[in-house]
DNA sequence: CCAGACTGCTCAATCGATCAAGCAAATTTA
DNA sequence: TAAATTTGCTTGATCGATTGAGCAGTCTGG
């Protein structure tokens, strides 16, 4: 199953990676027919949740960017895992090999403050700004 | 700002991993106040991605799930991981299954801090932790 | 006190994701 | 071979996300 069509101008800032174009389409055509799961099969087992119809032209390209809902409904049914398709739909990054983790937190983690304590650290910080 | 009127029957299946209601609400608020950005900056920060009035209606949790793309800008914007809140809106599963400490985004953004102003309010984060 | 500049917010209209139906080509069954 | 199934696919309608425009309230300077 080639992949082919790949022309579209895409001058509208739409998703955050901007990723391949479809290289999700042919994932997912491959992933079913690999299960050799029809494609109301497949409606079926994601209860419903992504129908035939919807599921085809997506397939085929004709569909931009699926909900992470349905990605994370298919993903369950052929069995592989929810970020890889997120990723795939330009949703998330690709992941990193090494096992990569965290980026630079420009907020705290205020978890286990008490709310009047939250209220001192906000008043301590209203003060060093007040000095700019 | 309280947070109220949540009744609703979600009897169809959604999204993902169905977290918090709207606790995104609040975080979005939040992050947006604390950086004393009007909604209408915001809007121009995220070069029109994200329209004020929409953001009006996320904060005030009159809507559901903005897509990844609006909470990508607007993670850009406040300067927080988009994964943060990406699973504050339920599309990812609450991040490290292995590290239990689990970083909560605070509710404000220190961007505008000088290098010794962070260091200065951290100590004084440190020091509210050492009363407990 | 008024103009102008902001602010948050609501509401009608738009746009894209998603579905219900139905259609033609295979495949199967009898 | 004809009826019944099944399969991939297209299309019209629906629904929710997102926006454009406008409205009332606040605040500041003249």
């Amino acid at each position: 199953m080639a992949s082919d069509n790949r022309r579209i101008k895409k001058k509208r800032q739409s998703t955050p990676f901007e990723g391949q174009p479809s290289e999700l389409a042919g994932v997912l055509a491959d992933l079913r027919t690999a299960k050799g799961l029809s494609l109301r099969q497949v409606e079926e087992a994601t209860d419903k949740a992504v129908s035939n119809a919807y599921l085809s032209q997506l397939e085929n390209g004709k569909i931009k960017k699926p909900s992470p809902n349905v990605l994370h409904h298919l993903a369950a049914t052929y069995a592989v895992p929810y970020e890889a398709l997120m990723e795939k739909a330009g949703y998330l990054l690709p992941a990193e090999p090494g096992g990569k983790r965290r980026q630079r937190l420009a907020a705290f983690a205020i978890d286990d403050l008490t709310a009047e304590e939250e209220e001192e650290l906000l008043k301590y910080l209203a003060f060093l700004r007040s000095r700019s």
